[in-house]
DNA sequence: TCTGGGGTCCTTTGCCCA
DNA sequence: TCTGTGGGCAAAGGACCC
């Protein structure tokens, strides 16, 4: 088979189970329980669910209520994003000592090109057992990998060990592997585009072989060209480290569908400070804002915004976010979610230096630092904005830590 | 199936300008 | 001045991923 045997050596780290692990582990009165982390018992789905939940019939992305019905026994919990970011930074570490090529592609895998390292650590199989071990030893968390010639077959080869296993998928091995696999498997074919392709007669990867690539691509241009190469196990990406964020968003669906803007106004600066904070701690700032507004029917609609200078202050977002909302139905249709997602992230140095002349701006640059050293010590409740609190000014304040701390 | 939250990337559409 | 065309760009929407 000619472009599969590469001289690379890739391995796709995943973790099993990621949020509900985490869980797990924090709490370990749950450990060997059926846990499922995700959003409200009457509109929320999961996010993540325990292994023992599993045999139950429960899935990520299923609504929550739909689990609960099937394992009626089950933990639920809420996501803690920021816990698992954290935990998120110590797995990465551990991968860091095992090489410089590492492309992050969610918050719990990543690939980990390591060609350079096998004379000095041995094989891949060897250097994905050690990052395995190290992982569960460490941080006492479950963990999958895959080993193959390029990132595709890597990432299929860590989908097939789970959980908490390891395998190598060979160059000689590929087709066996390859071919008998659903069409929904490959990289980019998600719900809509299985559809198309099964109705063209194309329900797994073998079927898929039978195509020419000139046929692929009239139908499907660009993308023909690609379900071409991975019906071959052919996969020409890098693996790439310089990969940056490219945005920071947040978004909640209400337990409630809302009607009345004030309401709608102070979710977006509840939003609104969210962002700016994260925004904040990666040292970056906006030049983009993207306001996001689900109505009750589920349709989606969108309002984006170009900032003058870099943004990262709460009170700057909010108020653009705002101007957006006049643009939007808000007020004549209930509303079901709004998100904020701050776009175009650049170094905030860039187009600052005249502001910071202004004592005014230096005084209030202090202020946001000193909140932001304060939420860092005692979480991100441990200040609220009265507007907050009582729905009105937008006076900041500072009230007890959940943790008790103050 | 009854639909979360965090993202990336691509396509379409509309506007501006030459 | 009007009409047509095409490139560049930004906004909006949607598919896809975990």
């Amino acid at each position: 088979m000619t472009g599969t045997v590469t001289d690379k050596t890739i391995i796709h780290c995943d973790m099993d189970a990621f949020f509900a692990s985490v869980e797990q582990l924090d709490r370990p009165e749950l450990a060997g329980r059926a846990v499922l982390v995700g959003g409200s018992r009457e509109r929320g789905v999961v996010s993540a669910c325990s292994y023992q939940a599993r045999p139950f019939g429960v899935r990520s992305g299923m609504a929550m209520s739909k689990a609960l019905a099937r394992c009626p026994g089950a933990v639920v919990l809420p996501v803690r994003m920021e816990r698992y970011r954290e935990v998120s930074r110590q797995v990465f570490s551990i991968f860091s000592d095992y090489s410089d090529l590492i492309e992050p592609l969610s918050i719990d895998e990543a690939f980990l090109d390591v060609s350079g390292c096998l004379r000095l650590l041995g094989s891949g199989v060897k250097i994905a057992e050690a990052i395995r071990h190290r992982v569960r030893r460490d941080l006492g968390l479950p963990i999958s990998a895959g080993v193959a010639p390029n990132k595709f077959l890597a990432k299929l080869a860590s989908e097939e060990a789970k959980p908490n296993g390891l395998l190598e998928i060979l160059s000689g091995e590929v087709d066996a592997f390859l071919l008998p696999l659903d069409i929904g498997k490959l990289w980019g074919v998600g719900r809509v585009m299985a559809e198309k392709l099964r109705a063209l007669g194309i329900d797994r990867v073998s079927d898929l072989r039978g195509w020419r690539r000139e046929d692929l691509c009239r139908r499907f241009g660009r993308e023909g060209a690609r379900f071409y190469e991975l019906a071959r196990g052919i996969d020409p990406r890098p693996v790439d480290p310089g990969r940056e964020i490219k945005s920071i968003g947040a978004e909640e669906t209400f337990s409630r569908d809302l009607t009345n803007p004030k309401e709608i106004r102070r979710q977006l600066l509840s939003q609104a400070e969210k962002v700016a904070r994260r925004v904040r701690k990666q040292g970056l700032a906006a030049m983009g804002l993207m306001l996001k507004i689900k109505y009750a029917d589920f349709s989606t609609r969108s309002r984006s915004h170009r900032f003058r200078n870099p943004a990262r202050e709460a009170e700057e977002i909010w108020r653009v976010a705002l101007e957006l909302l006049k643009d939007t139905e808000v007020g004549l249709r209930p509303v079901r979610l709004t998100g904020i997602y701050l776009t175009d992230l650049v170094n905030p140095e860039r187009g600052q230096q005249e502001l910071f002349c202004d004592p005014m701006v230096e005084r209030r640059q202090k202020l946001i630092c000193a909140i932001d050293e304060l939420q860092d010590r005692f979480g991100s409740k441990a200040t609220r904005r009265a507007t907050l609190l009582e729905g009105k000014g937008s006076v900041q304040c500072v009230q007890k830590g959940e943790d008790g701390g103050e």
